[in-house]
DNA sequence: GCCAACGTTGGC
DNA sequence: GCCAACGTTGGC
């Protein structure tokens, strides 16, 4: 089992559109960074996602999702009507991975990024590391717990 | 392979 | 909206 975190703008998809229809997949892509897409494929079905909510009035941690299909060629890549569309990606040779994720849980309030930053426990996590723009970032064990911390105590 | 210019991210 | 930090691009 790995830990994981994901960005997201909550207008383009939050944490409710997992809530809203739990029974169901979301494919996770346009993700159009090479180190985030490498964490991409490492990912595997059953691993634990964080839902970030990042650019918006609530900055924080909105909710946990679990990935359920891991990397495959993510499809806007080919599609020119997409805004992800990248004209260097060949069906034979794509550039950029999906994964789809499933609603696991919304916590009852967002766990803001000062709580986060206060944590000693993610001193070294990349979300709070200034000038880190990693959309995709990966947690420890110890770096989850500490998280999960949080939440039982909201 | 260098690096200036440019585009994007994301908190504030 | 601002802007610092970072990643990517492309000329040389």
């Amino acid at each position: 089992m790995q830990y994981w975190l994901m960005k997201t703008e909550p207008n383009e998809c939050s944490i409710d559109d997992f809530a809203n229809q739990p029974s169901e997949v979301i494919r996770w892509d346009g993700v159009r960074n090479y180190q985030a897409r490498n964490f991409i494929r490492n990912m595997h079905i059953g691993d634990e996602v964080f839902i970030y909510h990042s650019s918006c009035a609530h900055i924080g941690i909105a909710g946990i999702v679990r990935v359920t299909r891991s990397a495959y060629a993510d499809p806007s890549q080919f599609d020119t009507e997409s805004p992800y569309f990248d004209s260097k990606a060949t069906k034979e040779k794509p550039r950029w991975d999906a994964v789809d994720l499933q609603f696991v849980r919304k916590f009852s309030q967002i766990i803001s990024l000062d709580k986060l930053k206060a944590l000693p426990e993610l001193a070294d996590n990349s979300l709070v590391k200034k000038g880190s723009r990693l959309s995709v970032v990966p947690f420890s064990k110890a770096e989850r717990d500490a998280v999960l911390q949080l939440t039982s105590r909201q």
